[in-house]
RNA sequence: GGGCCGUUAGCUCAGCUGGUAGAGCAGCAGACUCUUAAUCUGCGGGUCGCAGGUUCGAUCCCUGCACGGCUCACCA
């Protein structure tokens, strides 16, 4: 191990790189190249790795890298002492150093620091990657995401827009009034979603509590309380599988806003959204996967039952029965796409089917699919004159869910025999029907005003907006199994 | 959970019909005062993912396991 060894030698020389504490940086790489007219032959002092060392004998260049990009260090004996020169050379690729020296163009035009003053800051014991083909193994760059962000810098600028996002919903809604809070991950109940929980245990209490799978019902208990604009950006928990868009932890907003309905929330989502793209791409136009995508307002819109019919699939709108619906899915063979038993399910379940067989796929540009059967929605308020039907829409994007948003269920009673009904369907064995929440009930029992949500997955938006394939490519540290 | 594929030096990858392994980069020693995947000379570096099996002999063929990727299922 030449490296600790040469660490060792440091150490006895008084010269340990572990014992430096601070370092001044005046100034960063790229802001180096861009302010070249007014920084040529003015002292700066920067710091970082050293990525590349080409050493010509009496001179050498290093590629330094710092948080926004590299820039080339200039170092020879006359610069820096015949000692100091001598000892740099000693340097490894991999280990942090700042650098104190001038500002200048070399003969082939690259902006450079001239080194006056180099201290080793950080000795890297362990070698980088190799430089020109960096870290590919996508098993190390999820585990080792330290490494890859040193590798491979498109990681760093995905990170980097994962943040403007972020910040750009922020943005949005707290300019029209919304109130951020926070609400409990831990929770003896697990609802307001369809998804199977993590669960653990307090040891003070004695007492088996969920992750949270979704912040819906807390949500709604700050309208009851008057909040009237309220959101909250933050982990959700899906003990559910991992693949391409799916991470079992992962970021969700929910926003609630009273006196709005689902109408009002499409108007809020593309609008949300085109703010982001903009925000972060500079134009409502991003490119996904060599797709251009649409952003601006306003989105197609689109029933369910259209969608369907429009696809390619059975027109629902003259099915009057469950029986009847229940041939339509013998006749389309339906039958693999439904998660129950055929005879279980009703319309609702069949039309859901019919959707995510024939259309859901094709919805490439931001589209709301409006219009979803009461069955499948038990926190949403019903169409008037349609009680199978609710006024609740997902958007969609490049054939996947991006949101899900509704006019909420506001009446209490209602509520309650829509939880009784998921009660049922847990029984018969469904792991992932809402639990029934009675505080929940009882706020809504105090009066929660007609009220528009709805939840956008946060992952996913930054996956479009970085034109990453992978939810893993825009979360840092992915789930994976310990080796 | 099913299917397909992968796992060889620190990294990126070769390795034929089975005869216990190679390259480039990185590392080490040296040369070189404008290089930028620097160049040139020389040198060192391996539990071939793990465990079994077949065989005189296994990185290679077979089985199981582990981890990962893709995909299907599952997944508001």
């Amino acid at each position: 191990m030449v490296r600790r060894e040469k660490l060792a030698k440091l150490q006895a020389e008084g010269r340990d790189p572990f014992a430096m504490v601070t370092w001044k940086q005046t100034h960063h790489s790229e802001e180096i190249k861009r302010k070249f007219e007014e920084l040529e032959n003015k002292d700066v002092s920067i710091a970082g790795r050293v990525m590349s060392f080409r050493d010509i004998g009496k001179a050498a260049f290093i590629d330094l890298q710092d948080r926004d990009g590299r820039v080339q260090v200039y170092l020879n004996a006359e610069g820096l002492g015949d000692e100091a020169y001598a000892h740099v050379k000693t340097w490894d690729l991999g280990d942090i150093v700042g650098v104190e020296g001038f500002v200048f163009k070399t003969r082939r035009g690259e902006i450079s620091v001239h080194a006056k003053r180099m201290v080793l800051l950080t000795k890297a014991i362990e070698p980088l990657p190799e430089k020109f083909h960096g870290l590919k193994d996508p098993e190390q760059r999820y585990r080792r995401r330290y490494l890859d962000m040193v590798m491979n810098r498109e990681v760093m600028d995905t990170f980097r827009k994962r943040t403007q996002v972020i910040r750009a919903v922020r943005e949005y809604l707290d300019d029209i009034g919304y109130i951020e809070v926070e609400t409990p991950i831990l929770s003896t109940i697990a609802s307001g979603a369809a998804a199977r929980p993590f669960v653990t245990k307090s040891n003070a209490l004695n007492l088996q509590l969920y992750l949270r799978i979704a912040t819906e019902l807390y949500l709604k208990r700050c309208i009851v309380g008057g909040m009237e604009r309220v959101y909250e950006m933050g982990k959700d928990f899906r003990n559910e599988g991992i693949d391409i868009r799916h991470n079992p932890e992962f970021t969700m907003i929910e926003l609630y806003q009273a006196y709005a309905d689902y109408n009002d929330m499409m108007e809020l989502c593309e609008n949300l959204c085109a703010y982001a793209a903009t925000k972060v791409c500079g134009s409502t136009k991003v490119s996904y996967q060599g797709t251009e995508i649409e952003f601006a307002a306003p989105w197609r819109r689109l029933t369910m039952v259209d969608a369907v019919k429009t696809y390619g699939g059975p027109d629902f709108s003259i099915v009057q029965s469950d029986e009847e619906a229940r041939e339509l899915a013998r006749a389309h063979g339906l039958e693999e796409e439904l998660k129950k038993k055929l005879k279980d399910c009703t319309k609702g379940d069949i039309l859901n089917a019919a959707f995510e067989k024939y259309a859901e796929k094709e919805l490439i540009q931001p589209t709301f699919i409006m219009d979803y059967p009461t069955d499948i929605s038990p926190l949403t308020k019903q169409k008037p004159g349609d009680p199978t039907m609710t006024e609740r829409f997902e958007a969609f994007v490049y054939g996947r869910e991006l949101g899900n948003a509704y006019s909420e269920l506001n009446d209490p009673i209602v509520q309650m025999e829509r939880f009784t009904q998921q009660s049922k369907e847990r029984e018969l064995g469904d792991d992932e029907a809402y639990m029934l929440d009675e505080d929940f009930v009882s706020s809504l029992e105090i009066g929660m005003p007609p009220t528009g949500g709805m939840g956008i997955g946060i992952d996913r938006l930054i996956m479009f907006l970085t034109d990453s394939y992978s939810i893993r490519d825009v979360i840092l540290f992915p789930t994976m199994k310990p080796l």
